[in-house]
DNA sequence: ATCCCCCTCGAAAGCGTTTTCGAAATCAGA
DNA sequence: TCTGATTTCGAAAACGCTTTCGAGGGGGAT
């Protein structure tokens, strides 16, 4: 059906060892053949086959993109997009194809981590959306593939991860409402099967008693990352402290849910609670009141998944990158 | 170094014919012979290569998903993701592998598409987010790989679509402003490279004359879909006509940003002007005001994208699917 | 004229599967 | 016990490519 490197071959009157050293530039290739063999496979629209390819090579130029919680509407949702785009662009730019394999911890449907990458041969894969309690994480670990974890701060052999000084950035938030003059800060986390959420707890922690404010119990909750949670959480961490004047969210979504409760509830934002938000939606500049909130590079999150993969696959064993956070002022903490 | 069958054949001590047979469900064996090399295998943790199997068998048992414009921050930015989701979903429901490539016009980083699916076998494409005048459209139409194709209104030998009703949408939306006493309704549509802008610009047109309101040029502005432009759109249209008190939008991004300017020039929403929007973004539900919106079932897409792929690849030439808008009421059409 | 080396190219093996074809073994019926 | 059908299995080819190894030819140096 396809035309394949025999065509060519026939067509030009060689065999297709010399086809073959024509199409990658091998040195030793008398140029007028090689030109006029390239010439006959461009005429020919002959595209060589990446799986035959792969299976003599042994190396598939294809790397995985493993999403837990895919399906979940929920936690990454907004964060997920971008580091996909980031993957997808420095693989494309690096000459690797992507597959994608999002699965999905409640509906079984995973197929097992260590299959997939043999079954498609694949050089490396990226990792993200995982839970502390994910049944991959284990495989991960000890597999030989090498692999790139996105906010999952674990290495192995083969392993090793990106994510953002999260702990620094929960800080700078602290820092910012105590600069605005905020004494009683809530904390409203995401669940803890993420690992951000322990570390943004700690930045939390830390950013008070820099501050010289004692850490109380009831000025923390737990949320699922989601809109409905955040809006929860307000309503409880001010029923426990009604003198609350801000609070600090672990994901803007939170932190909008949280916003629009706290106006129902006939509170103002920022006067009588300022709120900030963490993950750098874009959409947090165009609410009303636009949202403080601490910025991830997501895109550069997927780019340096990539760039960590390569090099792995070209046996280094590099570092963990951790990205710095930054903080974006909106409305909601005042001016 | 991978485990190959044959390595499970002389574990088992039979011809790799044999495993072949077993591991595939041939009946022609003896139940306790692919009984004993069934329990071999799943010992060594043998998974047969699916590139091997591809080569032979010329199948590869994968689908590509195209995208263009990923990198563009741009248009359907929330609604690709659910239909990524839709299209992983369903692949991995169906046993396909998924190829995930976004190409960029802008940066010629287009790979030709044919070139993409003779590389990988792809025995199937999922393409959207494409212009109407985006290179890919010939290639695809008149390629013989099945093509689904998500909200461009094409049809071809090996190509259909998917797609919501846009013109009823449109209309739905203007109906509703109708009932809620609006006579002076405006469009912010979406740039004319998209297909559905024309026919939501149809439906539009359609709504008023149902109303028996004649359209006026003045009263529609083409945006970007982006929310910047739904800002700067409402402007020009309350310069245009000041009497405006509604304005439908080609996308809940531009609603926002109509939204968002209405409050700045001082005007309240839905009190002075109404604003529908389009895409049933989650986010919408939560904005204050919320937004009432014509909601499209994205993940719904990217499985029916699917579902007309695999029949295309059985052969079938599928009618293209047209989903149903509904509308979903926010606080932004009064009550 | 001889020898050696370099340049250019082809034959063939091999990658891990599936599948065709036929052989061996088993079984039924007589 | 023999025949023929049926069941169970193996040898080998094929898929499209890369790569090793070596062959042939031309040119320079002796």
């Amino acid at each position: 059906m396809s035309i394949t490197i025999k065509d060519i071959a026939k067509q030009a009157g060689v065999s297709v060892t010399t086809v073959s050293r024509a199409l990658n530039g091998y040195p030793d290739i008398k140029p007028e053949t090689r030109q006029r063999i390239l010439r006959i496979a461009a005429e020919a629209n002959y595209h060589p086959s990446a799986i035959a390819r792969s299976l003599v090579m042994k190396k598939s130029r294809a790397i995985g993109l493993i999403i837990s919680e895919l399906t979940d509407l929920g936690s990454g949702y907004h964060m997920l997009f971008d580091v996909i785009r980031g993957v997808n662009d420095q693989a494309m730019a690096l000459g690797y194809d992507l597959i994608l394999s999002a699965t999905d911890p409640e509906q079984q449907r995973e197929i097992p981590y260590i299959e997939l990458c043999q079954r498609r041969q694949l050089e490396g894969v990226v990792l993200m959306g995982v839970r502390t309690d994910d049944p991959y994480l284990k495989e991960v670990l000890d597999a030989s593939v090498p692999c790139a974890l996105v906010d999952i701060p674990l290495t192995a052999d083969s392993c090793t991860y990106v994510t953002l000084d999260n702990v620094q950035g929960a800080k700078l938030a602290v820092q910012h409402l105590v600069e605005r003059g905020h004494r009683r800060i809530g904390l409203i986390n995401g669940h803890n099967q993420a690992f951000v959420s322990r570390e943004r707890w700690k930045g939390y922690g830390e950013g008070l008693k820099e501050a010289g404010i004692p850490l109380r119990e009831e000025w923390v909750a737990y949320g699922d990352f989601e809109q409905e949670s955040g809006a929860e959480c307000i309503e409880n961490l001010l029923a426990a402290d009604p003198e609350l004047t801000a609070v600090f969210c672990a994901s803007d979504i939170m932190a909008i849910g949280a916003i629009q409760r706290l106006k129902q509830l006939g509170k103002r934002v920022p006067e009588d609670v300022a709120v900030v938000g963490f993950d750098g939606l874009e959409l947090t500049q165009f609410l009303t009141p636009s949202v403080t909130t601490i910025v991830q590079p997501r895109h550069r999150f997927g780019v340096e998944a990539v760039n960590l993969l390569v090099r792995m696959m070209a046996g280094e064993t590099p570092e963990p990158i951790i990205l710095n956070p930054e903080l974006r002022e909106g409305q909601s903490t005042g001016k």
